[in-house]
DNA sequence: GTATGGCCTGATACACTGTATCATACTACA
DNA sequence: TGTAGTATGATACAGTGTATCAGGCCATAC
């Protein structure tokens, strides 16, 4: 966590708290389900985690080169691959950007709404939206599997300022 | 429009019929529009409908390829961009494909359902799954400016067969 | 008719994103 | 310890998209 990327939060908030506390259920978790969260992954989390808005994979690559070790993209991948499959981690498709997932307890399909103007992006996880598609695409024949919903837009911080 | 192309189509429909119809709204929407349909966009934008399944930027690349042009990506993507830019192509930003729009009269972002069996992907124009979208982002205090929805799962075809 | 300016395309080079493959190291368990 | 499975290192490459400059086409103005 540098200065520079605390100015971004979306409403000035400890940063630290929303990172220590993503790791620590990620920990939680990995244990519950015999999955190991390796310092690799630990780490890639951390990155992933370092603000609110999603990272690409090479700004992560970049950042795990700590002077000796200089990882490869497979490295990065197979890591994003390992967090994504059990929810830590979200993709932003329209960004090939990747985010951290604040509730991975329960697996889910996210609404994303990413700013325009800050960067910052917001998971909503909203029932009625996932029900609402569901339905609608029912209604022609089509049985979702999986959602991909990203807004983009104006956030309440940059709607008042 | 190849034989090959034909028994992957939703309901074995005449496809040429597609094609030729998505071709004519092009040009009337472009001379109302005052834009410049010129024969590389039309062909691009017949390439982009040799079938119902989103095609990739250099797919296009390669069936420029007529023996004495071999085009260069940014010609390919200059085009889409000015196909999209009217409403006649959407992006699938899931797939970095890209699907020609059935209904560019007015500009819209769909909803797309993606058939993971047969790749074939149809849009929804649901007003009312942009209405609850927007409406609940609003309720986050998020003022939605465009929407990405992609949904993958199995159509009805595939259902059924 | 020529000139000017805007738009479209050609062409080269490059940046960004992601994967295939094989080798090595580590872990868990028998 | 031995062994199988998993995780990481390392090299090379594939796929997707863009920056930039040059040349060509077309319309309008003079
Ligand atoms: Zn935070
Ligand atoms: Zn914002
Ligand atoms: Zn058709
Ligand atoms: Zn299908």
């Amino acid at each position: 966590m540098t200065d520079a990327a605390l100015h971004i939060h979306p409403t000035g908030h400890d940063h630290a708290a929303c990172v220590d506390e993503a790791l620590e259920t990620a920990e939680t978790l990995c244990v519950e389900r015999g999955a190991r969260l390796t310092p690799l992954r630990r780490r890639v989390l951390e990155l992933v985690w370092s603000s609110h808005r999603p990272v690409g994979a090479y700004d992560i690559l970049g950042k795990l080169d700590d002077g000796a070790r200089k990882p490869a993209p497979p490295t990065v991948y197979r890591a994003l691959d390992f967090l994504i499959e059990h929810g830590l981690v979200h993709r932003i498709e329209s960004m090939n950007a990747y985010l951290g997932c604040n509730h991975p307890e329960q697996s889910h399909t996210g609404q994303f709404l990413i700013c325009r103007e800050c960067g910052n992006v917001t998971e909503m996880d909203d029932e009625d939206v996932r029900q609402t598609l569901r339905r609608r695409a029912a209604e022609k024949g089509f049985e979702v599997r999986s959602q991909t919903v990203e807004l983009v837009g104006l956030c309440a911080n940059c709607k008042a300022g």
